[in-house]
DNA sequence: CGAACGATTAGCT
DNA sequence: GCTAATCGTTCGA
């Protein structure tokens, strides 16, 4: 039996999200795969954009939760974020990588390799894989493009530092499924 | 208005 | 392991 995650079941905390979100699977326009891994970000978080409050830019994860939040990543790649906590909190959950399973052609098209566990091995690539564009900042997760389904098997997951990031880079706000072939690094 | 800086990746050593 | 690529956001003058 599929669970189609809705806006109310992203009104947790970050830290919560992003480990309930590990082992979901995550379409956008039917192209897609099995999260694997995720990192928390919180407004009283040094490291998250929304540290310091709403700004253009940001908007998105002070809005309402189960909205996609998408962002520019050194100015080249697109990457996708699920905003949750309640309104106007500023806390998001980054998608960092995902397991291959629908629409792998395409992916690879996109991407331009071969490679399968290369494909979404990242919070770049899993924005250049998805599809993922500026325009679908502020979205709904449980409408088109984008399809939610929760985690059906238990999954054995693993906590460690956060990627990239220079702020509070101690804490183990990073999760993944335990020697899924497909992180974006080894824990 | 100018300048520094990324929640990264690919490619080369 | 190291670094260039590349540009929007943010912050200080």
């Amino acid at each position: 039996m599929q669970k189609t995650l809705h806006p109310d079941d992203f009104e947790d905390d970050s830290h919560s999200v992003a480990l309930q979100l590990i082992g979901a699977v995550l379409l956008v326009d039917g192209v897609g795969g099995r999260i694997v891994e995720t990192e928390a970000y919180d407004r009283e978080d040094p490291a998250s954009h929304s540290f310091g409050g709403p700004t253009l830019r940001n908007q998105a994860m002070f809005g309402p939760p189960g909205r996609a939040y998408v962002y520019r990543s050194y100015g080249i790649h697109w990457c996708l974020n699920f905003v949750c906590r309640e309104q106007g909190h500023g806390a998001g959950v980054l998608i960092r990588a995902i397991e291959p399973l629908h629409g792998i052609d395409v992916m690879r098209e996109r991407r331009g390799m071969d490679d399968v566990r290369l494909l979404c091995a990242g919070p770049g690539r899993v924005g250049q894989a998805l599809g993922i564009t500026h325009d679908m900042n502020g979205m709904r997760l449980d409408r088109k493009p984008f399809k939610v389904v929760a985690r059906e098997h238990d999954v054995a997951i693993v906590a460690g530092p956060r990627i990239g990031i220079s702020k509070a880079a101690d804490v183990p706000w990073r999760f993944g499924v335990r020697d899924s072939p497909f992180l974006s690094r080894r824990f």
